[in-house]
DNA sequence: AAAACGAATTGGAATAGTTCCAATTCTCAC
DNA sequence: GTGAGAATTGGAACTATTCCAATTCGTTTT
């Protein structure tokens, strides 16, 4: 079940930036690969446990900031709530439903991408941008709410 | 030394939202507009107290909300930073210098505002976007330094 | 103007999220 | 297998924010 390119990418990310691969951090990599979503850390924490009983939450964090460091997953954070981390390496945004609090990713196109870039001052470079919606989806109430 | 129009719209503002317009708020509001920086809590709590020493660091967070809550000003947050408070009203994006950690205002056309609410998929509606860029401003070394 | 009511403020305690640190364990190179 | 350096651990420390109960303040009612 695990798939060995994969395995291989955070490998050598992680070297490429210095860091060493090691089962805690291959297994937190996992974790949040395995469910789309965007985990807080002590959500990380909470599912690296089932697997690994013995892992501690500074060595959650340790890990995402490698994982982070190396490029391989993005942190992402709202107003006055916890970091949320994010293994979407698309160029995208964040929607956050007010409603219930889901996140959903949002694709931007690149020529969106370059025009925001082109909004920058001269002498200004930009290596990240951040782009989050806070709002609400519609209620699929009075429609066939068929899908939960 | 106090604009009186200023408080006016201060005052209709918390009163439209249900609020008070008392004191603290007023003062909290004017400090915030006095340096077109962007403070955390802490840091307009330190200048509030210069001219109101007895203020409580719980009473600028709730002044805080008050603002917000009424749209005076907005919160902005980056990563793993104590929130901050801006009482730029303009549409516009945060430009997040890595290397000073300084805060730049960055406007955002109408159309490229627009085209982003676009990129949502339908039944999606955003009642607010937050964008900001991290990286650097070049560095006037090379070049005539004259200015700082 | 006094009383009464609700909103605002206060200080301190509590909580949440994250970082730090010293000790231990692990990994890799030799 | 030994040594050096990196990673991990648990717990304490720290920072940012919220909560709470008591008090004060402003308005409105009378």
């Amino acid at each position: 079940m695990i798939s060995e390119p994969q395995n291989t990418t955070l490998t050598q990310r992680l070297t490429d930036s210095g860091l060493r691969s090691t089962p805690h951090r291959e297994l937190v990599y996992q974790v949040i690969l395995a469910k789309r979503d965007h985990p807080t850390a002590e959500e990380v924490f909470d599912r690296v446990k089932a697997q690994m009983p013995t892992i501690s939450l500074a060595t959650v964090y340790n890990c995402l900031d490698a994982l982070v460091q190396c490029g391989l997953i993005k942190q992402v954070n709202f107003v006055r709530e916890p970091t949320r981390y994010c293994p979407n390496l698309h160029e995208h945004a964040h929607f956050h439903d007010a409603t219930t609090g889901e996140i959903h990713d949002v694709d931007i196109p690149t020529d969106v991408m370059t025009r925001l870039h082109s909004l920058l001052p001269p002498g200004y470079t930009a290596v990240s941008i951040d782009l989050s919606f806070r709002g609400t989806t519609r209620t699929p109430a009075t429609q066939a709410d068929h899908h939960n």
